[in-house]
DNA sequence: TGTTACATGTAAATGGTTACATGATTGC
DNA sequence: GCAATCATGTAACCATTTACATGTAACA
C-alpha cells in the first residue's frame, strides 16, 4: 500500500472583469472555500440534500461554477494526485475571491423569494378529505421531523469535532455558521409545528364528522 | 364610450395527455383556481411580490403556465370585454384540473430544497467586521419585519371580508389557506428572531471590542 | 403631461435538474 | 461479480428572471 499524495503546483489565476456576476451558489461556495479548502466533490457533499442548510446545489452545477470563480480569479486549485484514489482538485478562495465576498456580504437587504412547495400543498388539502389530508401532513412530519434531527445530530458532530463550548462563543470563527445551521433547523421546527396543529385541527373535525356519520348522516 | 360589459363565451378546452407534467407553479395556480377564477393579472398580484406567500412567480411565467394549463384542459377561460379597461380572460379549473390538483396533493412526502440567499449571507458574515455584520442585521430585520407586518395585515383585511372568525373555524373554506398564510409568517418570524439573536451577540463583542480600544470603562 | 393601474403576451438569457459519461478502489 | 465511495466533467432539458412589446383609462 503505497501512499504518496503528491502534489503538482499548478495555482492558476485568471484575468477578472471589473465586477462581474457571479451567482447565489458562487458566493454559497466562496463562503466554504473562506474558511477551508475543498475539492468540488466535498463541496458537493455539502452542498448536496440532505445537507442542505443555505444554499442546496448538485455536483453538475458546483463543478460549473468552481471554474467560472477560477475564470474570475476569486478562486485557485491545486492538482493532488493521489495513488489509490481519482486525482483531485484542491480549491481555496483568493485575496479578490475574499474582496468579492465581502463586498457581496455588505450590500443589501436581500429579499427571499418564498417557493415552498408544501406550503402550497398545503393550501392545496382542502381538495381532499380530512383523513386524506391528515395521511399527508403525517407523512410530511416523519420527513421533517427527520431532517431536523439529522441537523442535531450534526451540530452536536461538528461541535465535538471543532471542540467548540456550548453555548458557543460570538467572537469563535464557525459563529456565524453555526448560527446559520441552527436557523435551518428551526425554520424546520417551525414548519413541522405549523403541520402538527394542522393536523390536530383535521384530525378533530374528521373524528366529529365520524360521531355524525354514525348518526346517520352521509359524507360530504 | 357605451358601458356595456359583455360576455363572450368562449370556453376552451383541450385534449389532455395521460398524465402531463405539470411544475408546482401550475399547482399554486391551480390551488388559487379552486377557491375561485381569477384572471392571470389577479394571478399575478396574489403570486407575485410582496404577496409571496407559498411561491413567487411574475407575470412572465403567469400567462405561459394558464395556456399549458388550457392545453391540458385543467382550466378553462372566459373572454370578459370591458369597455372602461382592457379586456380580459377569466381562468376556472375544470373537473380534470381538480382531479389532477387532487392527486399531486396526495402524493409525498415532498422534499423542499433550501435556498435561502440570506442564509448564505449569515454565514459570510464572520468575513466582516462585528459592525459592517451589525448593519447588515439591522437592515435584514427591518426588511423582515416589514414583511410580517404586511402578512398580519392581509390576514386582518382577509378574515374581514371574509367574515371570519377569530379562531377560525377548521372547516372553513379558506381554513388550510390561512394555516399556510400564517406558516409562512411564522418561519419569517423564526428567521427574524435568529437575525436579532446573532445581532445581539455580535454587537455585544463590538461593545467589547471597543472597550479593549479605548482602555476605558463600559458605557451606558 | 406624466404616472399608475389594468391587461396580456413573447424573447433572450440565466439558473438548476436530470441524465449521460468515465474510471479507479474498497468491501461484500 | 456488484455495489458504494471517490472524483470530475458535459448535454439536454426545464424553470425562472429580465427585458421587450403594446394599449387604454383614471388620476394628479
Amino acid at each position: 500500500m503505497s501512499k504518496t499524495p503528491q502534489k503538482k503546483a499548478s495555482k492558476k489565476r485568471a484575468a477578472s472583469a471589473t465586477h462581474p456576476k457571479v451567482p447565489t451558489i458562487g458566493y454559497a461556495i466562496l463562503t466554504s472555500l473562506a474558511h477551508h479548502p475543498h475539492t468540488g466533490y466535498e463541496l458537493t457533499q455539502l452542498m448536496g440534500p440532505p445537507r442542505n442548510y443555505m444554499w442546496e446545489a448538485r455536483h453538475s452545477q458546483v463543478y460549473p461554477t468552481l471554474q467560472l470563480l477560477t475564470r474570475y480569479g476569486y478562486v485557485a486549485f491545486e492538482d493532488v494526485q493521489q495513488d489509490s484514489r481519482p486525482d483531485k482538485k484542491v480549491y481555496e478562495i483568493t485575496g479578490p475571491g475574499i474582496e468579492a465576498l465581502r463586498n457581496w456580504a455588505k450590500k443589501g437587504p436581500t429579499h427571499v423569494p418564498v417557493r415552498d412547495e408544501f406550503s402550497v400543498k398545503m393550501a392545496a388539502l382542502r381538495m381532499l378529505s380530512p383523513g386524506e389530508a391528515v395521511a399527508v401532513l403525517t407523512r410530511q412530519i416523519e420527513l421533517v421531523e427527520g431532517e431536523i434531527a439529522a441537523i442535531n445530530l450534526h451540530l452536536v458532530d461538528f461541535a465535538r469535532r471543532l471542540d467548540i463550548p456550548e453555548p458557543p462563543p460570538s467572537d469563535h470563527r464557525q459563529f456565524c455558521l453555526i448560527s446559520a445551521i441552527r436557523l435551518s433547523r428551526d425554520l424546520k421546527i417551525t414548519a413541522a409545528d405549523a403541520y402538527r396543529k394542522l393536523l390536530d385541527d383535521l384530525s378533530r373535525q374528521e373524528e366529529s364528522a365520524r360521531v355524525v356519520r354514525t348518526h346517520a348522516k352521509r359524507p360530504r
